[in-house]
DNA sequence: TATTATTTGTGAAGTAGTTCACAACAATTT
DNA sequence: AAATTGTTGTGAACTACTTCACAAATAATA
């Protein structure tokens, strides 16, 4: 456990995202090292913030010369936690779920969806890239039973609160929801939610009040 | 043109769309009014933050009462620019297109796909939900006779770009991407990006930083 | 009608996040 | 080997965002 006493923000993490994969980039095109300068351009940030969300968790660099490319991606992996595989399962597979089964950038990442759940009897027992669709109604057990630590939902608004308490209710600690709607968790899990209507409203707004005064 | 001549942060639109959907909830509810504090409750906030975020667009409530349930439901709609429709074309008809095609959520908020674009030739000609697959080539003069306003990017990250160019030529104001890539656009046009990888990267932070000490 | 209870709207205060600016240090050049 | 250049790491300053706190206004009650 990394300690720093310092606060992180969810900004600081979302950015560390970003730098992971502009050094994947880097270490492609062959780079050795890069400056806090050439990362923060290729992310459209400050050279201060790339340093200061660095500084976080270590000092990486070397002064006068930059940051090691390979060796700052692995440090950032190990801080995201993407240096070892997950076991992940997807809870309805509709339009949404069918689509995150094909990302094949989670697998790279090592998010392995190990299973599939929904309710509709015509789809239980079918597969999908390999992996068998199993009922819902057994959530809890096969949860624990195949270690899942990470649970993708994406089943309707409707049903969205009482798949959720049951899986928090299997020891479940991280969640991603697609479904439209609010969701309540205990303090000591984390859910974060991809409302894709929400992301259509932003550029409404943006369309709707070009002139409008607004800040980043 | 709403004029305001205060700072809007990206964080409030987000809220709005918060808002408007428990608003939504409220009115089906049959409540007629809502206190900033009740509104709070249902999306964790502080009522502070409730009517602070209001006050930016004007006094929509009543000292005492309340703010008006299906008034200011439609004032945010206004606000959001979601009291109208939008010409929306979608690029790219793989997984994630699919998934956006079945979105119900887009229709009713008044996001009308028009046109489907693809370079697959398997595909063009072909139907996805009554909507035609367009070749990809013909993109400027489709966009612009269909008067498209806002483009859904879901081609793979290595097109990305040059897609995103050619809509931007075109006049586009507005994009939503799920290329898992860096895309420039000038900044006259509004982008935004969904990654799943980089939420799935949050929650394996979590999950490895368990007890790191972090703000909200 | 007067009094009490609510709840908004907002300036002020507080907190969080970003950028500045420079000492410290490493690499390169002369 | 000294001087110059480049770049980090970080406290301080600044900016943005959130919460506080209360006057003003309305509604409910006596």
């Amino acid at each position: 456990m990394r300690i720093t006493g310092k606060r992180i923000s969810e900004s600081t993490i979302h950015r560390l995202s970003l730098y992971f994969r502009s050094l994947g980039i880097l270490e492609k095109e062959g780079y050795v090292t890069v400056s806090s300068k050439d990362l923060a351009q290729r992310e459209k940030l400050t050279p201060a913030q790339v340093r200061k969300d660095l500084s976080f968790f270590g000092q990486f660099g070397t002064r006068g010369l930059g940051y090691p490319v390979v060796e700052l991606r692995q440090q950032i992996a190990e801080i995201l936690g993407i240096n070892r595989k997950w076991n992940v399962a997807l809870i309805g597979i509709g339009n949404v779920g069918s689509a995150l089964v094909s990302f094949k950038e989670f697998i790279r990442q090592g998010f392995i969806i190990k299973l599939i759940f929904d309710n509709d009897q015509r789809k239980i027992g079918s597969f999908n890239k390999g992996i068998e669709v199993h009922d819902v109604t057994n959530l809890r057990q096969m949860l624990n039973k195949h270690n899942i630590e990470l649970v993708i939902i994406a089943v309707p608004a409707s049903v969205a609160q009482r798949i959720v308490d049951e899986v928090v209710d299997a020891g479940v600690k991280a969640l991603l929801s697609f479904a439209p709607t609010n969701l309540r968790v205990p303090s000591n899990v984390t859910m974060r939610t991809v409302n894709m209507a929400i992301e259509m409203e932003h550029l409404s707004f943006h369309l709707t009040n070009e002139n409008l005064y607004y800040t980043a």
